[in-house]
DNA sequence: GGCGATATGTTATAACATAACAGTATGAGT
DNA sequence: ACTCATACTGTTATGTTATAACATATCGCC
């Protein structure tokens, strides 16, 4: 009985924003720090971004992909995963492992480790930061992180049958 | 310059242990849920247990398939995927996000949220509990959190240049 | 011994991802 | 301007992971 409704507005988090501005703040992030790292912001990769940005939810590699197409602008899986990748290591796009998808960073600029919550009815994601899951456990086993993954999967608040809309 | 070395010996936290004790422990705990909620601990759900318990290690779908092929206990994809979405399901074995794999469950009849540190160089995984990731983010959002994936990429104490062995 | 439920066997294909190499653009140094 | 090195994109081909759908078999129960 999933309602595998669609969203009504864009949202990344659960609840709804000025999208227009949240979209600008983030390419013009993105601009300063290709700038900032002597990187280039080439159209595949600008557009990626943007497309993410638009579709402000996770999308799987292919769905870009088909957008990219769709403007002329690449049309074979590497041209998407290049991109994708490159805003991955530069911190803007975040892999969504459980749902092999990506989806552009909520907090361009700040340096975080990234948790998501994705509801299973929905299919929407909200990003929130960490709050360091590993205690001191890591440490403890001499473990040296490097990048961190960190999703829940479960019902957002709209979803949830009474506490929601 | 990574070593992708062969574990030496088999072990799925960073420190060795006895092994032949903690699969038969497994073993028995698996029997016991299956008794205690009435499921039918089949052939190839036993066999798709012992391999990974035996491996001690993450495997992926296909590895675990190819043993089971070789003994004459399914060739076809489905046949390893349903066995290992059974015991994922029971919770005695875990699928690791990252790595598209999947491990026997290194604490077995205690209810928990397991986290992972998977060794860029090695491979190894050493499983752990979690320290509950999201703080009051989940509750304040109103999320309802139903799974959780925890898991960090580095290098174990072995790995690690200087520290290491 | 027939029925429902559960599990396995099998075919086929979908979905996700990357290796490898060819071509193109850009920028630095001369 | 020329040449070289570098970085990016285009393309082919293939590898890897996963599931839908349906057929067959097995088991417990009445």
């Amino acid at each position: 009985m999933n309602s595998k409704k669609a969203p009504s507005a864009p949202l990344t988090g659960f609840g709804t924003h000025d999208h227009t501005r949240c979209k600008a703040a983030s390419m013009t992030a993105a601009e300063a720090l290709c700038a900032a790292r002597k990187l280039q912001l080439t159209p595949v990769r600008k557009r990626v971004l943007e497309i993410l940005l638009e579709a402000h939810e996770a999308m799987g590699a292919y769905d870009v992909l088909a957008r990219l197409a769709a403007e002329g602008l690449g049309s074979k899986p590497p041209v998407a995963y290049r991109a994708l990748g490159f805003w991955v290591e530069q911190g803007l796009v975040h892999r969504i492992e459980k749902l092999n998808a990506y989806v552009a960073c909520a907090h361009p600029g700040r340096a975080h480790d990234a948790a998501f919550m994705i509801c299973r009815d929905c299919g929407r994601v909200a990003e929130t930061e960490s709050q360091g899951p590993f205690g001191q456990s890591a440490g403890e086993a001499g473990f040296q992180i490097e990048s961190l993954v960190i999703e829940a999967e479960g019902l957002c608040p709209k979803c949830i049958p009474e506490a929601g809309a």
